[in-house]
DNA sequence: CGCATTCTAGAATGATCACTACATAATGCC
DNA sequence: GGCATTATGTAGTGATCATTCTAGAATGCG
């Protein structure tokens, strides 16, 4: 195995620090209303030197969502790691309200307002949001199958439809936050949701 | 009072079926995503004329946007006109269902797909799809409260929340529509959904 | 040092953006 | 038939879009 060592002029930015600002600003404006410009200056790097970095706008666009899947969004991931069904879907509407309601990023999901709708040249971006959201609900379906393996869960639900329900009441709380819901707001709503599903405290 | 004869050159497009055009546009591609080049050629009328007789782009989205709670949308004020509360909520969800399956237009809702997020510069777009989803959401909440005041609706609930949890269901769908699920799809997460709400068929 | 390599900076590319100026065409009224 | 009024069609406006060209600056290696 080679020593990768790195040749030439080394780059002056950190890739994750900048990525993190592009994943910000992709989050609060989405892909359209996001331009290279604004990039450039949030990011504090030159067009030239994004291109040669990231490649084009497409490009950074996947690469901000992929950061938002890895930062950002691990708190699914942490409520789908839960052992126990109830644990999941007790982790997953509390850490969706808790994350939706931070002041510390935009009130939204990146994967809502990355692109929900877009211009002919740049369904590049709609299509990668759409594709992230049925993963996610793909995951959740998993992550029911696991729970009927484990008697946990009706068999006579289905789990597709339910993987369905369960990521659409999701997505109805990342549109409430977008609609300007306070914190308390939506622990209140995912609340109801719990109790209609079943789940007491 | 005057006869209001109209002078001067007469236009040649009919209004209500060039912003039925528009809203389309702007319903698929969203406010950033349609050029008033686009506009101008699917409404076939020259970007002059559009001006002249809607104003600017941002006077014509807020156009298209009424032309859509007018026509399309009203499927849902029909279920607020269901005398019982069970009759409400039934219709609006089997309504939604059906409207958001529908392959006759874009498969979710304008007042998402319209502007979720967007550029600095046309947040006024942003900004009147927040007001009308959260127009929708106060028409729920009067619904409910009228339900009260016939008993039909428990004391011990918010109103407010519970307002917010259903407008949260159905914005809900209309996410699960734009990741392409299919009319029976939805129709069975809208089936889910009312099971869980207590009410039965 | 000299050289390949990689990154940065500034300027420029053509395309498209929303929007408008201007001349012309079509109407009602007199 | 004029005349005021309104709509249309053409051809623009400057601004901004994503992207790239080119020159220079900073590194490691020999």
């Amino acid at each position: 195995m080679k020593t990768s060592v790195k040749l030439g002029r080394p780059p002056e930015f950190d890739t994750d620090a900048a990525l993190d600002v592009a994943m910000r600003l992709f989050w609060e404006r989405g892909y359209e209303g996001t331009s290279i410009s604004d990039l450039s200056q949030a990011m504090g790097i030159h067009p030239s030197s994004i291109y040669a970095a990231f490649g084009d706008k497409q490009a950074l666009f996947a690469l901000a969502a992929k950061r938002y899947a890895d930062v950002p969004a691990q708190y699914m991931v942490k409520a789908l790691e839960q052992p126990t069904l109830r644990g999941f879907i007790l982790a997953a509407f509390d850490n969706t309200a808790e994350f939706l309601g931070s002041k510390e990023h935009p009130s939204s999901c990146f994967t809502l307002t990355g692109a929900i709708s877009c211009g002919l040249d740049t369904e590049p971006a709609k299509i990668l949001m759409r594709e992230i959201r049925l993963e996610n609900e793909a995951a959740i379906k998993a992550r029911l199958l696991k729970a009927r393996r484990a008697g946990e869960f009706p068999k006579k639900e289905n789990v597709g439809d339910y993987a369905r329900y369960l990521s659409s009441l999701l997505s109805g709380l990342a549109i409430q936050a977008a609609n300007g819901s306070t914190r308390a707001e939506l622990k209140r709503t995912a609340e109801i949701a719990l109790r209609h599903l079943g789940i007491e405290r």
